[in-house]
DNA sequence: GTCCAGGCATCTA
DNA sequence: TAGATGCATGGA
C-alpha cells in the first residue's frame, strides 16, 4: 500500500489510543487504521514513535481528533505516584483522550451497559452498517443521527444485538428529537449543568454521563466508574464507596486531569487483568 | 454449562 | 439515601 503524508505526533500511541475503549469502530488493515472522525475519514498509521503517516484526511483533523494538543507531559505530572498507577502510565504511554462527536459518544455508551468492549464494537458496527450513512473513502458508515434512530422501532435495534439496551437508545434519541435538542450546542454549559442534562436522557446514568463528559465534551476531570475502576478502588482503599461518590472523590483527588488518570488505570486493569496489590 | 461485561431503572426499607 | 434486583447478549 502506498504511503502518505508524514506528520509529527509526539507523546502519542495510535494503537493504544484506538484500543482503549473510547471508540468502537476503528479497523486495522495491513498496518493502516481506518477511523471516522464524525463524518470525516482518517486513514493513518504510526511507522515509528513520534510520527504519523496519513493516507486520508488532514493532519489538522488528526491533531484535533486525537487531541495532540493536550499537554501530555504536564498531565503525567499529575498522575499518582503509587506503583500501580506508574505501571499503568508506563504500559499505556501515549494514550490520549479522543475528541468524539457528542451524539455518537453518548449513543455508543448507552449501549455499553453490562457489555464487554468487543461486544460494544459488534453492536456499534451493526448499527452503523444497517442505519448509518455511507462515507466515501471509509470502511464503515457514519453513526446514524438521532433522527434516524428515533424513527426506528425497538425490534430493529434489538436485531443489532442490543437486548434491553435497545429501549434506552431509542428513548434517548426520541427525547433529543422531541426537545429539538442538539447535544453539540450544550458545549458552553458548565460541567454540573451539562451532566444534569445528560442524565435526564433515558439510559444515561452517572457512568455514561461521565464517559460523554470526558470523551465528547473534553471535561478532562470527569471520571467514569465502571467495574474495573471499582475493583481498583476497592483494592487501593479497602473500603466501599458508591460509584458516583467514587467519581467525585477521584475528581477532587486527582484534579483537572482525573479523567486521564482513570483512562490509564482502566486500560491497564482491563488489558492485564491485574489489580493493585 | 457457567461466568461476566466501560449500568440503568425501579422498587424497597 | 442506600441497597437489591431484573434486564439480553455473546465471548471466555
Amino acid at each position: 500500500m502506498a504511503g502518505g503524508r508524514s506528520m509529527a505526533a509526539g507523546d502519542f500511541d495510535l494503537r493504544v489510543t484506538l484500543e482503549s475503549g473510547q471508540i468502537f469502530h476503528a479497523i486495522e488493515e495491513d498496518g493502516w487504521w481506518w477511523v471516522l472522525a464524525g463524518r470525516e475519514p482518517l486513514v493513518l498509521r504510526q511507522p515509528a514513535p513520534g510520527s504519523l503517516e496519513m493516507r486520508t484526511g488532514s493532519p489538522r483533523l488528526a491533531r484535533r481528533y486525537f487531541s495532540l494538543d493536550h499537554p501530555l507531559g504536564e498531565i503525567y505530572e499529575t498522575f499518582p505516584r503509587d506503583s500501580y498507577s506508574r505501571a499503568a502510565l508506563e504500559g499505556s504511554r501515549g494514550l490520549r483522550i479522543i475528541r468524539q462527536p457528542a451524539w455518537e459518544c453518548l449513543a455508543t455508551f448507552v449501549t455499553s451497559s453490562m457489555k464487554q468492549v468487543a461486544h460494544i464494537r459488534l453492536m456499534s458496527m451493526a448499527i452503523r452498517q444497517r442505519f448509518g450513512d455511507p462515507v466515501s473513502g471509509a470502511r464503515v458508515n457514519a453513526y446514524p443521527a438521532p433522527e434516524r434512530i428515533a424513527a426506528l422501532d425497538e425490534a430493529a435495534l434489538r436485531a443489532c444485538g442490543l437486548g434491553f439496551r435497545a429501549g434506552h437508545l431509542l428513548g434517548a434519541a426520541r427525547a433529543l428529537v422531541r426537545d429539538g435538542k442538539d447535544l453539540e450546542s450544550l458545549r458552553s454549559l458548565p460541567t454540573a449543568g451539562l451532566r444534569a442534562r445528560l442524565e435526564a436522557l433515558p439510559g444515561v446514568g452517572p457512568k455514561v454521563a461521565n464517559c460523554v463528559l470526558l470523551f465528547a465534551y473534553e471535561r478532562l476531570d470527569a471520571v467514569p466508574v465502571d467495574v474495573w475502576i471499582g475493583r481498583i478502588a476497592r483494592a487501593m482503599r479497602r473500603r466501599k464507596l458508591s460509584a458516583p461518590a467514587l467519581a467525585r472523590f477521584a475528581t477532587r483527588r486527582f484534579g483537572p486531569y482525573a479523567g486521564y488518570v482513570q483512562q490509564y488505570l482502566f486500560h491497564h486493569a482491563r488489558t492485564t487483568g491485574r489489580l493493585p496489590a
